[in-house]
DNA sequence: TCCTTTCTCAACCTTTCGGTTGAAAAGGAC
DNA sequence: GTCCTTTTCAACCGAAAGGTTGAGAAAGGA
């Protein structure tokens, strides 16, 4: 139960339950009862997604008489998007040196390109 | 095994070795054998990684008389940025609009502000 | 042709996940 | 105090995840 920050966010947010939660609670604070209600499921399920949503640090939960607000915690999803975008980046740059190489290539030493198969009458 | 794309991509990235066979995509196109090799598990079990990334869009695989090449498909990160940039904005948002009533409330009856208690002597 | 390499499929096993029910904890309200 | 509400804890269940081994498909080379 002791799984890096990264897998238990994007694992957290692999239920489609708990990412419903998660937009809900982007427009407001709610109760564990609240947010239940338009679930069909019980009541018990959901305060689970929420401690997994917790553990992932994706929620915060207060106290309230019986009451426990739950609150989005917006920054961990920093975590995600700077994973995401290195990844992307490195993609990315490795299209654009690939253009580049093939722009700088002889045409007698540039392997084929699909696009310019049958060439022109 | 008919899940939403969204919930595909954030659960086949909830696992650590997914996210490094990504990461290492992102440098260069690998073969399942050369994908395989630094883990300590069988190339069985990264064909099934590659499946599921391969499902959710992440990868493709192409072919090279034996072997499979696998390409990532970078694209699929815009689902998920777009998905988070979305509700973490909205949340921004929210605490915008809480400022602005915060400062625009007369005193006598603004809630109590934990960083205000204890008035200056 | 037979052999080797590379990879996937199939069956199985164990652990985790999402759900249930039932009981108990934590706070008002009366 | 006794209720009632809200939430969590504990035990259980079926399905899915991640791993294994063993067999088979696909393609090249001897």
């Amino acid at each position: 139960m002791v799984a890096d920050p990264l897998s238990q966010v994007f694992s957290a947010l692999a239920d489609p339950t708990r990412r419903d939660i998660v937009a809900r609670l982007a427009v407001a604070d709610a109760t564990v009862g609240e947010l239940a209600a338009p679930y069909d499921v019980t009541v018990q399920a959901v305060s689970k997604h929420l401690k997994v949503l917790e553990d992932a640090g994706l929620v915060s939960r207060s106290r309230e008489a019986q009451r426990r607000p739950v609150h989005l915690e917006a920054e961990v999803f920093d975590l995600m998007t700077k994973w995401i975008e290195r990844y992307r980046r490195q993609a990315e740059e490795r299209y654009r040196r690939l253009d580049d190489v093939l722009r700088d290539m002889p045409d007698d030493v540039r392997p084929d390109n699909p696009s310019q198969e049958g060439s022109p009458p």
